[in-house]
DNA sequence: AGGTATTCACATGAAACTATTCTCTGAGTTAGG
DNA sequence: TAACTCAGAGAATAGTTTCATGTGAATACCTGT
């Protein structure tokens, strides 16, 4: 029991974590670093909206972790401030994320989720479609206002409904008699518009803004202010700061990468008992988020998905040299399948699987030809050995083996 | 020896099938007028 | 009578199978020296 107190007792004394919500990704900080540019441009497209005026369309692009969600954010907290400030109501803004699964991936419930927001209420499911825009126009039509939808991830929402729901958002506001509605999309991927249905290009894309990367200078700073009130004095080593900015920068310059990282390794330090955060915890830290991050795929993969890869673990390191092909693992695969009871799939479908664990990050495939011995992948796992001990776990416990 | 043709063991594509989830429609129910 | 609810028909979707075609190089088979 003396145990639990050591554990409590450095939570209590040593709290070297002045503020940890400072480093969580929903926490908005009052400054944005390096996103200046950004920020006005949001800022000067959708300010027509102060006055009541429809602002036009925009559309902005960036990997994860540029800033494009704050910056939006940012802007259209600032906007309501002032709307409120002047005494107004005219302006509603609405925030919705599509990547949320259960709540925005079908067109129905996008709107469901929109009039909820507005105050409204729909059943789950029964209406037809047309019949939720009706209410929504009427919801919103009731008065003069300005609505600002911004959809966050929206190429997530359109790769699993079509960009015919955004066409008819597009087309809504010609419906209006009072309220005009601004769309303020945000995408991930920069190729988006590529593939999407030119009139809904030419009015979503009226104004586009792209967030670059940060570089790892950039990082540093924002690292830098964010450690300021997140930590105690003196609580990171020397280079701590720069180190975290140099892993995260290399994946795409993912500033919330770099903040997760921060603060996973300061969790690691706290619970260590340690009074300072060192060059070591990042890396602990690094391998930590890694691993989580590796072990919840696996875990909520398919069934099938899991099968495939339990014969990928099992054929991994025990198999004669020369590497894992695909036959192996079909053979394997349908061993696994006969010992668990599990229906057992084509090569077909298996071959594709694979495909995805190496999309995945999770195996490495390279298409060989073996000469008369044919053609294959050459299949390397890419688990280090600690996360495939307890990758093997998760899936005997998900298979039940 | 040098050149061609075969052949293997899958890769990769397209289309069709299937089970499940969504959407829509109309009948039945409810409640207010 | 309008609004709501719900079951079942029909449409969309994801996961998978079936069928078809493609592929790189080791190996087998020629061919002429």
């Amino acid at each position: 029991m003396e145990n639990l107190d050591k554990i409590f007792n450095s939570f209590t004394s040593n709290n070297f974590f002045k503020n940890k919500s400072v480093l969580q990704s929903n926490y908005s900080p009052d400054t944005i670093p390096h996103r200046n540019e950004q920020v006005e441009a949001v800022a000067s497209i959708l300010a027509p909206s102060l006055r009541g005026e429809k602002a036009s369309n925009l559309f902005v692009y960036g990997k994860t972790g540029t800033g494009k969600t704050l910056s939006v954010q940012y802007v259209g907290n600032k906007i309501k401030e002032r709307v409120n400030e002047m005494g107004k109501d005219y302006l509603k803004i609405i925030y919705l994320n599509c990547k949320l699964k259960k709540v925005a991936d079908t067109e129905y419930r996008i709107l469901a989720e929109l009039i909820h927001e507005l105050g409204g209420s729909v059943p789950a499911t029964g209406l037809p479609t047309d019949q939720v825009y009706n209410k929504f126009v009427e919801l919103i039509d009731s008065k003069k206002q300005i609505i600002l939808i911004i959809l966050d991830e929206i190429d997530q929402a359109v790769e699993k409904i079509s960009d015919g729901f955004l066409y008819n958002l597009t087309r809504l506001n010609s419906g209006l008699k009072n309220a005009q509605i601004t769309l303020v999309g945000i995408s991930n991927s920069l190729t988006f518009m590529d593939n999407i249905d030119p009139r809904v290009r030419s009015s979503l894309g009226e104004e586009e803004i792209v967030f670059p990367p940060y570089n790892a200078l950039q990082l540093q700073d924002i690292l830098h202010e964010r450690a300021n009130s997140a930590f105690g004095e003196k609580a990171l080593d020397e280079g701590v700061i720069a180190k975290c900015a140099a892993f995260a920068a290399r994946e795409h310059g993912d500033a919330r990468r770099a903040l997760d990282l921060l603060r996973v390794a300061g969790e690691l330090a706290e619970r260590e008992g340690s009074k300072k955060v060192s060059l070591k915890h990042i890396d602990t830290a690094n391998d930590k988020i890694e691993r989580d991050k590796m072990l919840y795929v696996i875990e909520n993969e398919p069934k099938q998905f899991q099968l495939v890869l339990k014969a990928i673990t099992e054929l991994d390191g025990n198999s004669e040299e020369g590497g894992i092909f695909t036959g192996d693992v079909y053979n394997k695969y349908e061993e696994v399948c006969g010992k668990t009871g599990n229906d057992v799939l084509t090569q077909r479908r298996v071959s594709d699987i694979l495909a995805e664990f190496d999309m995945l990050g999770i195996i490495n495939t390279r298409v060989i030809s073996k000469g008369r011995q044919g053609r294959t992948r050459e299949i390397k796992l890419m688990l280090a050995p600690n996360i495939k001990v307890k990758a093997q776990e998760i899936l005997n416990s998900a298979l039940d083996l």
